[in-house]
DNA sequence: CGGAACGTTCAGTTCGGATTGAACGAATAC
DNA sequence: GTATTCGTTCAATCCGAACTGAACGTTCCG
């Protein structure tokens, strides 16, 4: 039973939480990091389930996730056998994080799926699923998709140097 | 009963799908895109709804969303009382759309927030509720959250320029 | 050796947003 | 006027991701 959280506290939680499921991520990953980046000494697993009161389980998943981010970090302890968390001081490392570890993945993805379907379109007219207009229609689209989704992949690295 | 899909279009009816879901937002408007996107000629709500095999009711409140975003685009087709819809080709436009109706707002949003927290801090130490350190340490970080938000508000519109 | 203190895993449940069917209003056709 | 054809709205349902409790493996302590 430790003390109760601070306003700030709470709002920043619920603030990082909303945050989180802006970019289609869990609320609880949010509030996690939130609860973290405003604490002053580094949390055991029990006490960020505590505060957060949310099971020991969820806070498990959750900080593994955020430790995959690079948003996090563990700190041992001497003499002590729990982990401790803290979050990464750093904001811009932890938007580096996500969009290294978790949207630029997802994002070359994309491009190989873009250039499958080139291939795909070429067996449909092939098979005479569509016609000569619709095939060059489509395919000028696909090239532009392939085209914008080149320059993404480009600038938001550059974007990132900016912050 | 109109004829059935394309493979190629089937398969970017899935990914926009997919896409849709990656920044969080329905899948049902990935697709209704992703469908529009390839499509020579405008359709109209039936057309969507049969060929994306969902209700009526669920293309009208997704392609009201695509609207809004002005992703896509209401066509109207003298001597017919049915809407028909495009969509919008330039892809740039889309992004912008996504971008300036969607997130935009809400990352204003968050700056108002932080500043308010930061109120909310002062308060928290004259309450007594926080002592001096943890009032300058967290005063610390919401700075930092405060100067970075300002960045990243600058930094998005310019690189959708260079899309 | 127990046994206690950890963190993790996983099957089951919960919950919120997405989807639907039905009812509705508006606009046209008859 | 009444009947159709539209698109929209809204309460109810559905579905999947998020969360939980309980069981587990491991490590450390006596």
């Amino acid at each position: 039973m430790s003390k109760p959280l601070s306003k700030t506290r709470l709002e920043l939680i619920e603030a990082a939480g909303r945050l989180s499921q802006l970019v289609g991520r869990p609320r609880t990953i949010g509030q996690i990091f939130g609860l973290l980046y405003l604490s002053p000494r580094a949390l055991t697993l029990d006490e960020i389930a505590e505060l957060l009161e949310i099971s020991k389980a969820s806070a498990s998943t959750g900080t593994r996730q955020l430790l995959a981010l690079q948003a996090i970090r563990q700190v041992w302890k001497p003499g002590d056998r729990k982990d401790f968390l803290e979050a990464e001081p750093e904001l811009r490392e932890v938007v580096r994080g996500v969009y290294q570890l978790f949207f630029a993945p997802k994002l070359t993805k994309t491009r190989g799926r873009i250039d499958l379907l080139l291939e795909t379109l070429d067996g449909d007219r092939k098979s005479g699923a569509i016609d000569d207009e619709e095939y060059r229609f489509c395919r000028d689209r696909l090239l532009q998709m392939s085209n914008l989704q080149g320059k993404v992949e480009k600038v938001l690295p550059l974007a990132e140097k900016f912050l």
